[in-house]
DNA sequence: GCCAACGTTGGC
DNA sequence: GCCAACGTTGGC
């Protein structure tokens, strides 16, 4: 089994509406990044964990756990023009955008924030950290999950 | 709202 | 294949 975290904004879609969605699951629709795409559509596994993290919010962190329930598929959003999302290159014969579906594992107790992660000596190293990161999705080790889950 | 960092595009 | 221009991300 392996460990990611997903970054989404809150304000566009946040842990609480994956609470709120049938099933608790939701397809990750609408990344447009090759190295996002790629690990979605190639490495993520049924059973994955995945950290559920806030971004371009107040206080930005880790608010939950979530897990692959659905490995890569073609994205469909890319194939429709009334998405926000939509891609013309993007064609149903050779998609280019996948997606997986996560179902919430849990709330995390509380938000366990950037600045915090940031102060850890322990997650040296992380991805998340790393000056310049914009991937929304990326793995994580599992040394550095467990890590930030006894932060909780 | 600012801006640094980074990815993508497209002319050459 | 290079690289300047542009768009986006995301913390602050």
């Amino acid at each position: 089994m392996q460990y990611w975290l997903m970054k989404s904004e809150p304000d566009e879609f946040g842990i609480d509406d994956l609470a709120n969605r049938p099933d608790q699951t939701e397809p990750w629709d609408g990344v447009r990044n090759y190295q996002a795409r790629n690990m979605m559509r190639d490495e993520m596994r049924r059973g994955d964990q995945v950290f559920f993290y806030h971004s371009s919010t107040r206080e930005p962190g880790i608010v939950g756990i979530a897990e692959v329930v659905r490995e890569g598929y073609p994205d469909d959003t890319a194939f429709d023009p009334d998405d926000p999302h939509f891609d013309p290159r993007s064609d149903p014969d050779n998609p280019r955008w996948y997606r997986v579906d996560v179902r919430l594992v849990r709330k995390l107790q509380r938000t366990i924030t950037l600045s915090e992660l940031k102060q850890k000596p322990e997650l040296e190293g992380m991805q998340l950290l790393r000056k310049g990161n914009r991937l929304s999705v990326m793995p994580v080790s599992e040394e550095h999950w467990a890590f930030i889950l006894s932060l909780e």
